[in-house]
DNA sequence: TATAGTTGTATAGCCTGCTATGCAAGTGCT
DNA sequence: AGCACTTGCATAGCAGGCTATACAACTATA
């Protein structure tokens, strides 16, 4: 049976999102933020106070996960959980004011790891790339919805 | 600063990686295999007996990985370590008779996982995605060499 | 031939992902 | 009101990635 890793999507993507991943983690270091508390970064910068809930349906990360960047945030000064005062078993997440601060110079940094990895594709080439993510992933979770 | 999680190529492949890594998960998971072990395999069933320093560099992963996935699989009795003669530091490792038996199914798992998670886009486009995805890694790896 | 440097592995400690499980708080039905 | 069910979150335990560090085995050179 004929198989290359290097023509093998599963393969590949995994090789890229660790230079991706390895990229941003230098560049935020500085910053003392990890890669994996990125995602979330980014949804409480656009409206702080989300549930935990909230973030794993964005995010389409297990909610066992989160909980646990969620504690390395509160560890890390980044967020607070704050219970809800409705319902007794939401925690509303609230950026503290050195996260709020921490926004533009982290999205800085991103977008010059997106552009530094992907520098050997043309503007084109990285826009179809981008796209083809999109569909994947896009398509993936409406199936995944549907059954 | 305008930035969407949506569009950049940094969380989309993180994403995007964890799909293609459950689906394989599930699908091995029969036979007594996790991903991570997948890229070592895939070198020892082409050529049993490469050292742990052969499958460093060819898959790219650092060497502290490598030992630990090394260790995880000789634990499950899919390799052996051992001593080469003429450098006592060298391990040589070699595949059991049953990780040689899993070849083809294993194999036969990871190329329908490509497929499935890839069933959105046409043969054109998957074609398209492995290019991209393969530039974007194979320069980066002759950029870090260089350095 | 000592000794200084290099090389191949291992280990410690962390982050980020997962599944499985537990549990307290809310909801709804009788 | 009491009960079963659902829902939101936490915890345990593991895989697989990383950096930093230690160490034994080789190499080369004074």
């Amino acid at each position: 049976m004929e198989f290359s890793k290097d023509l093998s999507a599963g393969y590949l993507v995994n090789h890229m999102a660790r230079l991706f991943e390895k990229g941003l983690a230098a560049r935020i270091r500085p910053l003392g933020l990890t890669p994996g508390t990125f995602p979330a970064l980014l949804e409480l910068w656009e409206g702080d106070g989300l549930t935990q809930k909230d973030l794993v349906e964005r995010l389409d990360i297990e909610q066992a996960t989160m909980a646990n960047t969620l504690a390395r945030m509160e560890r890390d000064g980044l967020v607070r959980r704050e219970r809800d005062n409705n319902d007794g078993r939401v925690q509303r997440i609230r950026l503290t004011d050195r996260a709020k601060g921490l926004r533009d110079a982290a999205i800085e940094a991103a977008m010059s790891v997106n552009n530094e990895t992907m520098a050997g594709l043309s503007m084109e080439e990285q826009h179809q790339l981008v796209e083809l993510m999109q569909k994947v992933i896009y398509r993936d979770q409406t199936s995944a919805t549907l059954a």
